[in-house]
RNA sequence: GGGCGCGUAGCACAGCUGGAUAAUGCGUCGGCCUCCUAAGCCGAAGAUCGCGGGUUCGAAUCCUGCCGCGCCCGCCA
């Protein structure tokens, strides 16, 4: 409870002056309480304990005894070497119905321009469909988006099309060159296209993008595919505009698609670059010519050109190719000429990659900083295996988000259905798509970019107690006494409060609000969406005990002060609820 | 073989800038709808924090060795 600290800093001064404590190294150590029923932040004394040749214990409760109770703090207790601070019911029920807790929007209204960053996410292949793992990136990628602008940031973010290369080449080939007749009788033994989709580019043009693969596989009609490819590839390296726009004619339906089941999930840009754009504008010309001076340059037998990182501390393979023996440029290579381009957009940027491209990211990096650039922030994820191992588009070996969000939307609907057989059909596909959709992205940011996880549908499917729908619910829950208050009364201006009895779990709601913006900017600050989501079940659970103990309307009557921290609290969750791209239905 | 990451109750997951009784959910067991939406609430049982060493007044947290899992080690993207 950061808010505390400036009251708390003021009472230990004194007393840890008059003990003989020196320095200003004791601010550091004022941390939240673990235990929350001690208090909101403590002061470990161990480390005084030496100094003063006094048992911690002791020493706080030396320091407890010249610390008196004030407005904002009225409980100070020491227990085994902690001395706790614990804030004011009355104080802190001031403090929030005054509306002193940030809301924030993550729609990114009202940015308070502190911090500008650009966020690269998502930057899928635009060969098909997305599925689970990949949407990994996407769900991570746009929640940080989301949880930068309802901290305050200016947030742009970015996808990069990689309409270059030989994932497209692959595409554009298969397009050109077989017909459909021919790709349904490579792929017969694959499952067909679910009718559903059948007329979604995404799923449709990914068969031919397989097709190719499977005849890349077949030894009779390989060398002659690989040359077509390759000459297609090594066109579009040198910027040959006929063929980059064949690629474009190739992808561009599919990445319709594919932003298509974003959309759904909420998830959008506000710019697209294309991979090209940096060889037809010559910069990664340029950039070549650039590294081909440092001091760590060097040549292979080829002529191929490399730098050797092993200078600057990169550990195993040290030698980072950045152009091939025929004067083409590698992935790699680009990548460095568009986060150069990225810091003239802004001079933050954060990535979100999977964990496959650490190594390449390091190499980036690196070579970023040999020419005077820093770093970008990066967010890497593991991978969402399927029971069966690991998913792979190649093999269709899969499961397609816009399968998921079907079924998610399917069995949502299914239980609003049952719970509440008054709502209208209407109503119920409204709600199921809304908590389907919720529950299937909070099921991912809930868990830690760096966990592996595999994927099962009942677990995706979730609704239970650490999922969307109990977090929506409880913001129906505002939302529905807010109407009955509405309904009783037209809420008067002239309206006091009563900061003189606090009940427990309001108190604890407010305690939980009262961090509410730490957990944020620490979610921010650390690129670690999982806490913020950790605290929105908190919120929601401290609401719920509220709601339990605490009646707004009673005999017909509004409780003002009650009334006031369950719109606080209602703000909160919808706000904190959008950072994460959960829908705040007012009803459900 | 080398590099990076992960390993916490039956399952899942938090805590890891060292600090108090390791938090939460599922599942299990037991309670709560004459009361603002029970997708809810309350209670109980359940953990040698992968294993072994080290640093420290104090280690799930830092260091080190081992074991298990994942990713990477292309003049691919």
């Amino acid at each position: 409870m950061e808010i505390l600290r400036p009251f708390v800093e003021q009472l230990v001064e004194p007393a840890l002056a008059e003990l003989g404590v020196v320095g200003d190294h004791w601010r550091n150590m004022i941390a939240p309480s673990r235990e929350k029923s001690m208090g909101d932040l403590s002061l470990p004394c161990f480390a005084f304990a030496k100094q003063l040749g006094m048992a911690p214990d002791v020493v706080a409760e030396e320091l407890q005894s010249r610390i008196p109770q004030t407005n904002e703090i009225t409980d100070i207790n020491s227990t085994s070497g902690y001395l706790n601070f614990k804030s004011s019911p009355s104080w802190l029920a001031e403090y929030v119905i005054a509306g002193n807790v940030r809301v924030g929007d993550a729609e990114g209204r009202n940015p308070t321009g502190s911090k500008s960053v650009l966020i690269e996410h998502t930057s899928a292949n635009p060969n098909g469909p997305f599925h689970v793992g990949r949407a990994r990136n996407a769900i991570l990628g746009d929640t940080l988006v989301r949880l930068h602008r309802l901290h305050g940031n200016e947030v742009c973010a970015e996808y990069y099309v990689d309409d270059m290369g030989k994932q497209v080449a692959v595409l554009a080939w298969a397009l050109a060159n077989l017909s459909t007749e021919e790709v349904n009788v490579i792929l017969t033994n694959r499952e067909p296209v679910n009718p559903t989709w059948e007329n979604k580019p995404d799923h449709d043009r990914v068969r031919w993008y397989q097709a190719a693969q499977v005849l890349r596989n077949d030894e009779a009609k390989k060398p002659d595919i690989e040359k077509a490819i390759s000459a297609m590839v090594h066109a579009s390296e040198n910027g040959d505009n006929t063929v980059l726009e064949s690629f474009q004619n190739a992808y561009q339906p599919v990445l319709d698609g594919m932003l298509e089941t974003l959309a759904r999930l909420r998830i959008n840009f506000d710019q697209f670059t294309k991979e090209s754009l940096f060889v037809t504008n010559g910069d990664v010309g340029e950039i070549m010519q650039k590294l081909a001076s440092l001091e760590i340059h060097g040549v292979a037998e080829n002529g191929a050109e490399y730098l050797d990182l092993g200078a600057r501390g990169l550990k195993g393979k040290t030698e980072f190719f950045y152009r091939r023996g025929d004067g083409s440029s590698l992935y790699a290579t680009r990548d460095i000429a568009y986060h150069i381009w990225k810091f003239t957009q802004c001079e933050n940027l954060i990535n979100i990659l999977g964990e496959d491209h650490k190594l390449q990211s390091k190499q980036v990096s690196l070579t970023l900083n040999e020419l005077g650039f820093k770093s970008p922030e990066v967010l890497f994820y593991s991978f969402i295996k399927l029971p069966e191992g690991k998913m792979s588009t190649r093999q269709g070996n899969v499961v397609f988000m816009d399968d998921l969000l079907e079924e998610a939307k399917s069995q949502a609907s299914s239980v609003v259905r049952e719970i509440r057989p008054d709502y209208s059909d209407e109503q119920v596909a409204q709600i199921g798509e809304a908590v389907g959709t919720s529950a299937v992205r909070f099921n991912i940011i809930k868990v830690s970019p760096d966990k592996g996880f595999t994927f099962r549908w009942e677990e995706a499917l979730s609704f239970d107690s650490d999922s969307a729908p109990f977090i929506m619910y409880s913001h129906t829950r505002c939302c529905s006494i807010a109407e009955k208050c509405r309904a009783i009364d037209n809420l008067d201006d002239t309206v006091d409060y009563d900061y003189t009895e606090i009940p427990g779990s309001m108190y604890e709601l407010l305690r939980v609000i009262a961090c509410h913006n730490d957990l944020l900017a620490r979610a921010v600050g650390q690129n670690r969406p999982n806490l913020f989501a950790n605290q929105l079940l908190s919120l929601a659970n401290a609401y719920n005990g509220f709601y339990r103990d605490c009646k707004v309307i009673q005999n017909g009557a509004i409780n003002q002060t009650y009334f006031a921290v369950s719109q606080v609290a209602s703000s909160l969750l919808k706000s904190g609820m959008e950072g994460l791209g959960i829908v705040p239905l007012s009803q459900m």
